[in-house]
DNA sequence: CCTTGCTTCGACCGACCGGTCGGGCGAAAG
DNA sequence: CTTTCGCCCGACCGGTCGGTCGAAGCAAGG
């Protein structure tokens, strides 16, 4: 029950926790790299530096590994999303700002998202509901934040709204297959490049 | 030696090669299901109906297996990527169709292509340099597309040509993700509507 | 001093992996 | 009939997997 604060002045977190978080950013680094399927909690312990055993005292099971990762990057998008909607001052601007923040999101945890995107069948349905389930929310949100700027304007699109949702979706996730960090643009500018393609059609 | 005609009035193929063909279409059911580390040769031999060392009687390693789907996917899209840039009436149109065809060839083939996305390191430095070559050569294609097509209008994108052109193929990819083959939209009309968002700003 | 409780790990478990081996099968050739 | 040969598989190989067990190290409290 001991805490201890972190002494950088942060939110208090026992050794435990701390622990914890350095085995998942250790299993994000090695899922991502090797793929979940074929990636062994070895590899993991090794690169945390701490054995099996002391890696199981830390964590249940690999798929609680597994779930934790979507679980940060779910977090995040719906909270980020939510909090952009709420307070842009535009549709439009909603709309844009969702694009560049998933872009951003996306280039600068790279590990995360490449896990998200490749394991979605690695989890077992009971598992995979609740999270499919949030990820339909966040989709959600960005669909109603474009038909919020349609209805707006009054204009219509030449396609489906979700497959034009899906598309500017596709765009901004696969960032992660090419994204640079050493390139010349940032990941906020990247995504202020990408939402330019994406929202000519909304402007016309 | 032995050969014998298939039946169906089409070119010649022995027994083994009908069978191999059959165990990469198991492969590749197989390998998109379950990921390709994940998944095992029982799993691949059980859904042929042949036994371990049956399949082993037709394929040399698992890795094999994996080789043969890139070389199927790459095949494929640099030859019609070639086809289509020097058959088309206008840049506009080879650029719309490059898109098309992408999207239909993707969502009509979501298997082959989730174990390209997925796999890519899965593959030995070795055997992934050379596809990861050609792989630059179909994206060159479609850059190379996209130039002429700007260099014939005179105009100039708002963003670095690398930038759209992989926005572009990622609107286009990602649809192995979300295509529904029962919805109301073929994968060719689906292509089209992609495109539609994406050529906006070619069009000014 | 001893106890307590958290952290660590060497050694091990049963299961399954990719891949191999030696032999059994049936049909065609002699 | 026997031989041959492509096709097929039960049983097995060394190795690794996710996960466990029992014990050692060690600081804090008494």
């Amino acid at each position: 029950m001991a805490t201890r604060g972190t002494g950088a002045g942060s939110a208090i977190g026992s050794r435990a926790d701390e622990q914890r978080q350095r085995i998942l950013d250790a299993a994000v680094a090695v899922f991502s790299r090797r793929g979940y399927g074929a990636a062994s909690m070895n590899d993991v312990a090794a690169q945390v530096g701490l054995s099996k055993p002391t890696l199981y005292h830390y964590v249940r099971t690999k798929q609680d590994l597994l779930v934790a990762v979507y679980e940060e990057v779910l977090d995040e998008s719906l909270r980020s999303a939510r909090e952009i909607v709420a307070g842009a001052p535009t549709t439009r601007e909603a709309v844009r700002a969702l694009i560049v923040e998933r872009v951003r999101y996306t280039c600068e945890h790279r590990d995360l998202l490449t896990i998200c995107f490749h394991e979605e069948s690695a989890l077992p349905e009971e598992l995979a509901a609740p999270i499919l389930e949030r990820r339909r929310e966040f989709e959600r949100v960005v669909r109603d934040a474009v038909e919020a700027h349609l209805h707006e304007t009054g204009r219509t699109l030449p396609m489906a709204l979700g497959v034009y949702v899906n598309t500017c979706l596709g765009a901004a996730n696969w960032t992660y297959k090419w994204f640079d960090p050493a390139g010349p643009r940032s990941a906020r500018e990247l995504g202020e490049d990408v939402a330019g393609v994406l929202l000519g059609i909304l402007d016309g």
